[in-house]
Order: structure tokens, then sequence, then C-alpha cells
DNA sequence: GTTGTTGCAAAGAATTTGCAACATA
DNA sequence: TATGTTGCAAATTCTTTGCAACAAC
């Protein structure tokens, strides 16, 4: 069984050959991708899938907290996410998202919250731009 | 001139009535509203409004600055927005947003970006939760 | 065999555009 | 008057749903 294979199982999903695709397209993909392009890029590469499954496995892998999700004019694009921070720096000229860690970011969400009586759920702290490479 | 025609103008937009409807519905408003949602009040109200004409001039109001906007599901919600530091507070269940300077967020910014060889063009930070009347 | 998954076609929903009438400067 | 704005209807686009065939357990 393949690592793969193991995040499906671990999200309650069952590995089929479409989802496989999806996971393996999106694995190392620096790139966050709408729907609709995944599902443009695989049918391109021979891989039968419909659009409904790639709709239906990314929003299954994004609850499953796997995937991040980026709003994008009216749309939503996905990226493989490796921690549980969630704070990226996003190239707006090729879509590539890093990753940061950053625990001052973590102390000022909590700081906050508790200076206004808020219960957190969640966070978020994206910095847009240019990547070196696009600048 | 009222600083609502002010605001208009400094964006380059004629302060006609439809217009004037929609920031004066958004003036101390604490929640976002969709295009939608608030095209719907202001009819109930009895102003005369095109749902095209709440989307055009929430666009044009998020592009001069004077909005900030949530992606909220698919949909696009807008909030009056007074500093440029977009740091928000906001309670998932009544959608009211409150604004938060951080400077230390402000810093981090810079720091990560010089790290990565980032050129920033700019950055949110946004904590979820629920306000204390919700909570 | 039972239950979850797929994918087409159709439905639904948000948003944009063409264009003629209208308002503002 | 010249130019920006409005709003209806139609077109676009993204996303979801119904349902029968199919695959995984």
């Amino acid at each position: 069984m393949t690592a793969v294979d193991q995040a499906l199982r671990d999200a309650g999903l069952r590995p089929t050959r479409q989802r496989l695709s999806v996971l393996e397209s999106l694995r190392d993909r620096p790139d966050a991708v709408t729907a609709q392009d995944l599902h443009a890029e695989l049918r391109a590469q021979g891989q039968g899938i419909g659009l409904t499954t790639v709709y239906r496995t990314l929003t299954a892998l994004a609850e499953a907290g796997l995937l991040d999700v980026f709003a994008r004019d009216g749309e939503q694009a996905f990226r493989r996410c490796g921690d549980v921070h969630h704070h990226h720096l996003v190239c707006e000229a090729c879509n590539t998202v890093e990753e940061l860690s950053a625990d001052e970011v973590e102390a000022w969400v909590h700081r906050a919250a508790d200076r206004h009586g808020f219960a957190v759920t969640g966070h978020r702290a994206d910095i847009f731009g240019l990547c070196r490479h696009c600048r």
C-alpha cells in the first residue's frame, strides 16, 4: 500500500483509480489548481475522469484536511497541504504556493482572540506577491 | 458634500443615487454581505436598484480599496474597510467582522517575504470563530 | 452481495456582458 | 453636449444533483 493509498483510507475514501490520479497529480505540485484546470489536465494526459468526480474528490480531500483552498476570482483553487498552519506565500503570477510556519502568527491569533472574547475555530495568514522567479 | 460623496469622488466614481444607497447601507454595518443579499435588502427597502449595478458598484469600491472581500462558500462577501491592514476577526455565525491592527503581523510579513525572495503586493491575516455574542 | 463511486446530462447559482435609455458633469 | 451609469435580458461560468451503470469491499 502506497502513501497515497493510505492518505485516502485515512480520509475514509476508497482508493479508486480516479482518486489516485487526482492525488498523484497534486503530489509535489507547487501551484494551486482549480477543479476545471485539473480536469482538463488529466483528460489531456489521457486519464479518464469526469469533471464531477474531480469536484467531489477535491472537496472531500479538502474536508479531510489534505488540501488547502484558495479563492481565486470566483473560483476555488486547491493545493496539497502538509502542515496544519495554513500560512502561505502565494505567487500571483505562477500560482505557486510556499508554506510557512510561523509561531509568531499563532501567538498573535490567540492574543487577539482573547482580547475580543472570540472562540477561535481557525485562521489564515497569506502573503501575496511575486516569487523570486516571476518578479 | 457628504463624506460618502467624497469617498466616491476619490474613487473616480460619480455619486449616483444607486451608489449612495450601496455606500449608505454599508456604512456602519458590522457584517459582510454578498451582492445578492445586499440587492434583495435594498429592494425590500424600496430602493430601486438593479442587481447588475450592485455587482458593479461593489466591485468598483473593492478595487478602490474602500471594501474588503471575503470568500464565503463560492460567493464573495464585501465589507467596509477602514484601514489598510486587512486583519480581521470573522464571526462564522453572524458574519460580523472586527478589524484588527497588528504591527506584529506586518513585521512577520516582511521578514518572511525577504527570506524567500518574494516581492510583496499584499497580505491578509484573518481569524475565524465565534464572537462573544454567538459563542 | 452490499455499499460506495462514477459520470453523464440536467439543474442551479453566481457573475458578466450587450446595448439602448438615462443621469451627471 | 459628452461621457459615465443603469438595468433588463441573455449569455457565461462554476458547481451541484439525479440516477443508472460500475467498482471496491
